[in-house]
DNA sequence: ACAATGACGCCTC
DNA sequence: AGAGGCGCCATTG
């Protein structure tokens, strides 16, 4: 019986690690995105941004893990833009509707959770805005 | 065991 | 706004 509960705890040991960050990303709905230091966040392990990244390039697509959903705080996806993987990711986001602007995201449109910056903006927003 | 690497992020210029 | 520098930390060589 290998108790490995106490790992949990910190989720030190990567295998804890990757069954939070795995559950995270797969909460991201769907038509939304979120960031490797958001889902670091969520998993209860801040500061461990790379982490996330490391631990969905471990992971086989026969997981069906929403990875697509993970891109980078600066609204960008994190593959070389001439990339296969980069065109896949973006393709798999445009498909469920996630608008890119010069190659951008916007997190305050389609970031997940919703991430009030100002909680003025998000209420008032357009209206203020113009 | 040591050094390099990287699906990152934040702070400064 | 964009680019560079540095911190973080598990994985790789």
């Amino acid at each position: 019986m290998r108790s490995r509960s106490s790992d949990d705890a910190q989720a030190n040991g990567t295998a804890a690690a990757q069954r939070l960050i795995i559950a995270a990303v797969k909460r991201i709905p769907r038509g939304r995105v979120s960031t490797y230091g958001e889902i670091a966040q969520l998993a209860g392990l801040p500061r461990r941004a790379r982490l996330v990244g490391t631990v969905l390039r471990q992971t086989p697509s026969s997981a069906r893990v929403p990875w697509h959903r993970v891109i980078n705080a600066a609204g960008r996806i994190s593959f070389p833009e001439n990339s296969d993987a980069h065109r896949l990711q973006r393709k798999r986001l445009e498909a469920e509707r996630v608008q890119f602007v010069a190659g951008r995201v916007d997190l305050r449109r389609y970031g997940w959770p919703d991430r009030a910056a100002s909680l003025d903006e998000w209420l008032w927003g357009a209206a203020l805005k113009r």
